[in-house]
DNA sequence: AATGAATGAGTCTTCATTCAT
DNA sequence: GATGAATGAAGACTCATTCAT
């Protein structure tokens, strides 16, 4: 007797699930070196079961991809709506992604991988540059707002967006570089903001 | 009748540091996607002759590698050298290294990319970790006198510690991810040292 | 559906031992020059799947070697265990390995070839020199207890010992050198002996 | 002032002897595997200037082979001119055999080589071929004749053939194989002709 | 849906050969 | 005549992808 529709569907995700959880591990680990041998051992399943999930390596890259900046994105939109003084929301968005690095480096990695290589396809480079300028613009308009409230310091505004931005960045890679550190002395969103307040 | 000695000599030292100002760029752009064939391209000589200079593609990013290695351990050096009080030498520290970054990113980043690579050759990574560990034990000393002369703000110093080598780190990959904003917006040293000083 | 554990079993011996079969006819013609290219064509399979089976060509051609080499000794032993006087004792080596000869010169052949090669990874090196220690001093001894008994003529047992060994590996040489008089003109066992007897 | 014809012309002759000596002891020692660096470094030359004399790699084995191939037919004429009763020719013939394969091995190694290589020219196969039939020929007519006369063993004279030629080959690569045995132990005319007489 | 054997294009590396000096 | 830098074709090896079962 077949199984039924939903069962099918259902092995389906989970499978789908497993495989694109076991390639960031392995991308995490290997970088761009990761083979679909990798990802299929780690998810435990066979090696050619891999592309009736996904149609190439690409593919899983890019859906992780997508899948980090989709999040991103979203928390993007839930802080544009809180409300709250400069000071408040620029300590709501820097503790926010302070946690998100904490808690997901692996995507956050891979972001920064798939887009630091040449060969990325164009659509996600897109996305990814415009999601990264929706996200300076934002902080860039915090900023400005919090050095007219009194709450920032009067430094220029592009350059504390970079400082913050490559902050962000290098925490990131610091999962992979030093992850006994990373843990050990992640740096309190006091810190980074200290840069910001007078 | 054949060259000189001294011919030889010079086309040899001139194609050598082709080959690896030809590498350190194509890496930059490329990371361990570099092929041979790019290299010899970038530097507008033969398949082949790469060869000639250096026995390996391995070699050549080691070369590359221990280069880096080499110039950030003198510049750390010099800074041992330098007198002045603790805020004087911080800032003179992370003045040189934002310098650095901004004149030399490929040289930081390769560096990088060869540490975060499980493969690397095990003298590599052993003598960056151990550079890694002399600069951020050299910093942990400045701030931590810094804090006893009141120059600096009283937060964790292992905390600031990994604040300040995240954004060093996120800084020279932007080179790659974003040269634009790095280079119309590069932080004045300033604003880093407004996350340690009071 | 899969196909079975025991169908697989059987494709990967049988693609192993046509890939060992292909090779040691292909080596047989063209010596080290060999590619990995002629081995699948010869085993009638695609260039990659040859390192599904074999880490390297090197690895390849110690399989064949150490085979040779343990038949060979093989060999050797079910001759210790034999018993009669010198004469026949004598005789019946030579019958034996005149036959292996004629029946398998592709494995001999290539033995000889790699340990004439300078690259012969060095255990291979060391086993067949044992080897071959063992069957000089084995054809040595009968040698001299054949001398003893009056079968064998009365010269140095060291030379007629080369001359026997050299004839033998001429003979492995004649496979490919000259095939036609190998098969019509392989000298019967009674000719070799003839060199020994008085 | 330039050299003067004759000076240049001794030079040549010089360069392209010691080229050729060099050549023959690299091959004896590498095999195929033997490179032009390997001969320049040996002949202490330069690189480039190898190709002053020999158009290729394989033009200088070619010219080994062909002078080895004409010294063995030379060797074989003078033995046409010889008298005597068939034994006393037989004795000459395998004796000066002997001492030419102790005196020069890598020149007949060298043969050897070339002829088992697929790849060898066609006029050097060919020419080989008719030596090694024009040898063979004149060592079966010895045989029989020594048969007729009773100074030779009753066997099938073809298997005689066979059974000597494949000795001296067997020799001649002892040199490469086991050289310590080659010079300690190579056997007197006297053994091989211990096959052939009754 | 699942398995793993099979394919072949792409990359590193070597080395015979050419060429500028 | 001599040198050694430069070229590129050929071969080993890897791995993404396909396919028979």
């Amino acid at each position: 007797m077949p199984r039924t529709e939903e069962a099918n569907q259902r092995i389906r995700e989970e499978q789908r699930a497993k495989i694109l959880d076991a390639a960031s591990k392995v991308f995490a680990r290997k970088g761009r070196a990761m083979t679909m041998s990798d990802v299929a051992a780690e998810a435990s399943i066979s090696y050619g079961l891999v592309y009736r999930y996904f149609i190439s390596k690409e593919a899983i890259l890019n859906t992780l991809a997508e899948e980090s900046l989709r999040s991103s994105a979203e928390g993007l939109q839930r802080f544009r709506e809180k409300s709250g003084t400069p000071g408040e929301r620029l300590d709501y968005l820097i503790t926010r992604l302070m946690e998100n690095r904490r808690d997901h480096p692996e995507l956050s990695q891979l972001l920064y991988q798939v887009l630091g290589d040449e060969a990325a396809p164009q659509h996600l480079r897109e996305q990814a540059s415009r999601f990264g300028q929706a996200f300076q613009d934002l902080l860039w308009q915090m900023i400005v707002e919090g050095q007219a409230s009194g709450d920032v310091q009067p430094a220029d505004p592009d350059q504390l967006v970079t400082a913050i931005s490559a902050m962000l960045d290098g925490l990131t890679r610091l999962t992979v570089t030093n992850p006994e550190r990373f843990h050990r002395h992640f740096p309190d969103a006091e810190i980074i903001l200290g840069m910001l307040k007078r």
